[in-house]
DNA sequence: GAAGATTGACTTATCAATCTTT
DNA sequence: AAAGATTGATAAGTCAATCTTC
């Protein structure tokens, strides 16, 4: 091939490989800090937006952390159990519920921010502002080029 | 701070968000390419590992995919029920299995790892090699300050 | 009919407990 | 006791089907 002299060459599969590698311990390492927390990732996910956004439909929620209604219903259920948010009817639409955040919910969401905060920093921080801005750009990149239209939740 | 003049500057916790944001897509992309063909990531890495070493007690399967002993029992469950691996006795541990690839699971996993390819190609092929390169480097310079002694398992 | 939510069935991953063999 | 494998319980995600309301 032309590139022969490079010898540094990484294909996309090797990307590919690499990144699924890393992923795997990123993804345990975050969840495990958020566990120790009393919030796990899909719960605080979920928490964060109410706390963002106030009172939101179980649909918005879905639709803004791009996940099925599915698994919305059984965080919502998971979090009303232990009091950390609650489901009232939607006065203005007799089928949906507005999901809120209750006081404790508002405690627990923040220990769990300062966690994820804490166990980005562990995964990030060691890189210099110049490396996490270059990482900023190759991620936004690679979004771009997987999907030019983000807003879609997916094909059916 | 000394460094406001960088408009640019990407915190820890910002690089998670993007990240995080990204991997929800790249895995459903990548696990829908594989599902096409027949085969799921989890059970293609599996095969994939019987491929390349011959026949594989589960726990070194485990431990090379480092996965939990759990999930290998019912990924082969699955593949075997498949017709894709079978168990064998381990002639030299009666504890053990001995794990091997089938003829269709030969051909389904060739199958599949070019689905992976073309994925992987999707995905990071927009990049130049210049980028790859450095995307490369960047993954492993976050893996190396995650876990500095990368062979481990998982502390328990 | 479409939209909001729930439910059932499935996959992938975990931990903890157990059983058998080393 | 420790190691290999299985099993049960749980979490997070998916799709497809269903029920109620718009």
């Amino acid at each position: 091939v032309a590139n022969a002299a490079v010898s540094t060459e990484v294909s996309p599969a090797d990307i590919g490989q690499l990144y699924l590698e890393l992923h795997h311990r990123l993804h345990r390492l975050v969840d495990d800090a958020m566990n120790a927390n009393g919030l796990s990732m899909a719960r605080a996910k979920v928490l964060c937006q109410l706390l963002d956004n106030g009172p939101m439909k179980q649909a918005d929620i879905a639709a803004g952390l791009r996940l099925a209604a599915r698994s919305i219903t059984d965080t919502v259920d998971s979090l009303e159990r232990d009091g950390l948010a609650e489901r009232r009817p939607d006065p203005g639409d007799r089928r949906a519920w507005l999901v809120a955040i209750t006081e404790p919910g508002r405690k627990t969401v923040r220990a769990a921010m300062i966690a994820k905060a804490k166990a980005m920093e562990q995964i990030f921080g060691s890189l210099t502002a110049r490396q996490r801005g270059d990482f900023a750009t190759l991620l936004r990149a690679i979004g771009d080029s997987v999907a030019p239209n983000q807003g879609e939740p997916r094909a059916r």
